[in-house]
DNA sequence: CTAGGGTGTTACCGGTCTGTAACTTTCAGA
DNA sequence: TCTGAAAGTTACAGACCGGTAACACCCTAG
C-alpha cells in the first residue's frame, strides 16, 4: 500500500529490497531498522530473524547492490557479443543514463562515505567489490585494444565516480552533466596513441 | 588534554575548529554534540549559546572549511604571481598532497552524501561553496589561456572529487593513486588543442 | 568593590536507536 | 486434520540523540 515492494514475496526479500532502496535514498544512518520493516510490510522481529544485525543487513544490501550491476556487463556482452570496443561505448552510455536517473549516486561509494569506523564489515565488503569491478572495467579496456589500459580504465573510473558525487554537491546541471563528452574524447585520445 | 585544539582561545572557536575536525573524521551523523563539546573541553549549554542548533554548527563548519581551501588559492597567486599556468600547475600539485595527506575526502561532498533531506540546511550552502569554487578553476584555466577552459575545469573537478572519494572506498592504492598524471596529461592535451 | 556577561555544571525532557523476550497467529505439508 | 515452523504482535531494555532549564561560578570593565 505504502509500499513499493512487491508485495507477496518471502519478508527476507521484501526486506532486502526495502533497505537497499532506502538506503539508497536516505543514507544508511538516515533511516533505522523500524522504518525499513514497516515499509517493507513486516516487523523488527522477522528482520531479526534474518539478519544477525544491521550491519549484516548492510553487508546484503551491499552485495545484492553489486550483484544487480554485474549483470548488466551481461548486457554489453550480449548487445555486443565481441565488439569490446562497442561494450565500452556501451559502459559509457550506460554511465549517463545511471547520472541523468538517479542523483543518489553509488550506493558503495556512500556507503564507505558514512561508515568512517575503519574495521566496519562493510568496508572489506566494499573494497572487494570496487575492485572487482576496476578489474572488469581494466579487462574491457584491454580486450578493446587499448594500450594503457588500467590507466584509461583508473581514469574513467575516477570521473563517473566524481560525476556521481558531484551531482549529490551541485546537481545535475554542473559538471557532471560533460560526463559522456569526457569519457568519449578520453578513449579517443587513449585510442590513438 | 585529549584535546588537539589550542586550549586557550574562546569557546566558539574551539567547538568549531573541533567540530570541523570530528565531522571530518567521524562524519556528521557520527558524532553528536556532547561529543564534540567534551572534545572541546567545554560543554552543550555552551555551544547552543552561539549556535542555534546541530545544524547551524554544521553550516558554520562548512563555511570554515571553505574560508581555509579559499585561502590556498591566495598561495598560488602569492608563489607564481600573474602565471596563471604554472598556478594550475601548482593546483594539481595541491589536490595530489591532499590526496596524500588525508584519506577522507571533501567535508562538503561528505556532507552532501550524509544530508540527504533535500531542504536541509547545509544543501544550499554545499552547493554555493562548489559552484564558487568551480569557477575560480574556471578562470585559472580560462587565464591559462586554454581554450575549452570550462570543460577543462569540470573534467579536473570531476577527476579529484573522484579521486577523494574513491579514496574512501578502496584505499590510497586505488585509481586516485594516478590523479597527478591524468591531471596532467589532460592540461597538456588541452593546451595542444 | 561591584555589577554583569560569559561560562561551567547538573539534571532533565521527549524522542529515536538497535536489539530482545514472550507470546500469538498463520499457513503449508504430511 | 494435525503439526510445526515461519511470521506477526506487543512490550520493553538500555543507550544515545538534540535541546533546554536553573543555577553557580568566574573574571573583567567600570
Amino acid at each position: 500500500m505504502t509500499d513499493g515492494v512487491a508485495e507477496r514475496s518471502r519478508p527476507r526479500d521484501r526486506i532486502l529490497e526495502t533497505a537497499q532502496d532506502m538506503f539508497h535514498k536516505h543514507g544508511i544512518k538516515g533511516v533505522g531498522v523500524d522504518a525499513i520493516t514497516e515499509a517493507a510490510g513486516t516487523n523488527k522481529m522477522t528482520l531479526y530473524r534474518h539478519f544477525e544485525s544491521k550491519d549484516d543487513l548492510i553487508v546484503e544490501c551491499l552485495r545484492a547492490t553489486a550483484s544487480k550491476a554485474s549483470r548488466i556487463w551481461d548486457e554489453f556482452e550480449a548487445k555486443h557479443p565481441g565488439d569490446k570496443l562497442a561494450q565500452l561505448h556501451a559502459w559509457v552510455q550506460k554511465a549517463s543514463e545511471l547520472l541523468s536517473a538517479d542523483s543518489r549516486g553509488c550506493d558503495m561509494a556512500n556507503a564507505a562515505v558514512e561508515l568512517t569506523e575503519t574495521d566496519h564489515p562493510a568496508r572489506r565488503v566494499i573494497k572487494e567489490l570496487k575492485e572487482a569491478q576496476r578489474e572488469k572495467l581494466v579487462a574491457l579496456c584491454r580486450d578493446a585494444g587499448i594500450g594503457q589500459a588500467e590507466l584509461l580504465a583508473d581514469t574513467l573510473s575516477l570521473l563517473l565516480e566524481g560525476a556521481r558525487v558531484s551531482m549529490q554537491s551541485v546537481g545535475a546541471e554542473g559538471p557532471s552533466a560533460q560526463f559522456v563528452r569526457m569519457a568519449e574524447s578520453l578513449i579517443a585520445s587513449f585510442r590513438a596513441r
